[in-house]
DNA sequence: TAGGGTCCGTCTAGAGCCTGTATAGATATA
DNA sequence: TATATCTATACAGGCTCTAGACGGACCCTA
């Protein structure tokens, strides 16, 4: 911990300078003494070197702090995550993601998901922080804890995220999987998920997404000859509502069925395959013959 | 961003110029910063190098900063004759599209936007290609000429590529733009393309999305303090259940009403701006101020 | 070829913004 | 005690703002 007249040597920059920067652009936020004396750490000694660097850019101060701070702002993710990467896995990093979403903070989601991607797998992303949030996001959807401009935002962000992974994903010359929501079934999150897993595991993928008539996917069905459709339901109900028409389906092409609505009773009772397990291992364990 | 005097010494132009450069043919449009400086982003200083090299190339003055902000739209960077055929060509890749996507052809579809994106800027490819090609949809969707199947894959893929061109788009330092759509309405995403248009322009999105509750928008524009809140609606129904709503939104930040479901007499009704282009042209026009 | 119009880079003046520096009096540290 | 640091405020100089004027270069017409 340095004090200002040690940092200022060390960096070329006044005290008073350094003053002035912290309270017109909160460049710095030191720690302090006892007696109220500001303890400056590396980092702090870093950001001040990158302002400089900013600054002989040609940024006017404002700028260059500015833009100093947000630097620091992914870096701190970025350490931190690899950190607690190696120890605990990266459950907890759903609650990062929670807090960023929920304060409609979109840099800082797609700071973290950068981060996370960038040093593991996708799989790994999806399985231990994309999934654990949006099962959080749905069951206080349900109990009413977040506001619906709150979820839109999040499901917005992780929509693309997920959509830019899927990109592709009908590429290929493995078989061929169709997916959708039935009728009345909204939420495609997980689908998607299961659908890039799929893909990585050589699949190609046909997405109809949510609320889909199963008129129509019979009809895809028909024209595609998918090797395995499959749907996701969050309620029981928006499957029992059809099973005579999957019956059908799953007639004219391996049907499985996943998520919290899908019941043993009502796979079976229409001829189809149960997929019990998160939407990553699921798609992992799917077999393509 | 970047303030006059940098600019000037980076392109070799002096401030005076740059100046009268903009005032005289509206070469420039550049943010403000909360006491008036002008502030200029990287597209800027672009724009300026291509006039100079139009200049250089025997333009006149008036001719060449005509050249430098048209080519932007018309996107190729090979173009310099002001050309009629960059256009009629664009217009033929909606029908590709449509088409490709009408038969559940998500590789193909990609591949035409990586095309596109690869060869023209993204304002022309969303003015020319997408922008259609979704007024299109929407008009067989009511028709019925089109399967519930085929239009969820087709929205499915746009979306995908609007969310990874939105991606970031919370991001920077300019005006704070507020965006979604009122109760009832599902159409968003030209609302998406006015936004990811607003953010290459220096604007900060916030995107809230489809069928969002007024209430919702109101607590949020409490919140944020937004410079602008921007709605969409495809029938007028959708503005007209929640006018008084809206009048009070209307009072707590700037607000414009797009779409064809907004009316003038609504705007007005409301205290709201009316926005009539198309979404690419709108937010270029949308003031920051 | 002279006269007038237009184009366009340059300049000015007065006001306001941005930012480094200075000052004063009090308190902390070694 | 001597030095370092604290907060708060003031200030100066450079940068930028707006609005307009100026003048050289060029083009047209008579």
């Amino acid at each position: 911990m340095l004090r200002i007249g040690e940092l200022s040597r060390r960096v070329g920059v006044s005290d008073h300078v350094l003053r002035a920067w912290e309270s017109r652009y909160g460049l710095l936020k030191p720690a302090r003494s006892a007696g109220g004396f500001r303890l400056y750490s590396e980092a702090d000694e870093n950001r001040v070197r990158r302002m400089r660097a900013h600054l002989a850019d040609g940024l006017s101060t404002a700028e260059a702090a500015h833009v100093a701070v947000a630097e620091e702002r992914a870096g701190s993710i970025a350490t931190e995550v690899v950190d607690a990467g190696g120890r605990t896995g990266l459950v907890d990093y759903a609650d990062v993601l929670r807090q960023a979403l929920a304060e409609l903070d979109e840099p800082a989601a797609q700071a973290l998901l950068d981060r996370l991607l960038a040093d593991f797998t996708v799989e790994t992303v999806l399985r231990d922080v994309v999934v654990p949030y949006l099962h959080e996001l749905g069951e206080r959807w349900e109990r009413g804890a977040i506001s619906v401009a709150q979820e839109h935002f999040a499901s917005h962000v992780i929509r693309g995220r997920l959509a830019s992974l899927a990109r592709g994903w009908g590429n290929g010359r493995g078989p061929h999987v169709l997916l959708a929501c039935p009728p009345g079934e909204l939420h495609d999150l997980a689908l998607l998920v299961f659908g890039i897993v799929l893909h990585r595991n050589g699949w190609r993928v046909r997405y109809l997404g949510a609320n889909t008539p199963v008129e129509d996917l019979i009809q895809v069905t028909d024209d595609m000859g998918p090797n395995l459709v499959v749907l996701t339901a969050t309620t029981p109900e928006r499957i029992a509502d059809v099973v005579p028409e999957l019956s059908r389906l799953a007639e004219m092409a391996p049907l499985a069925l996943a998520g919290a609505g899908a019941t043993k009773d009502l796979a079976h009772n229409i001829g189809a395959r149960l997929l019990t397990e998160d939407p990553v291992t699921a798609a992992e364990h799917v077999d393509g013959s």
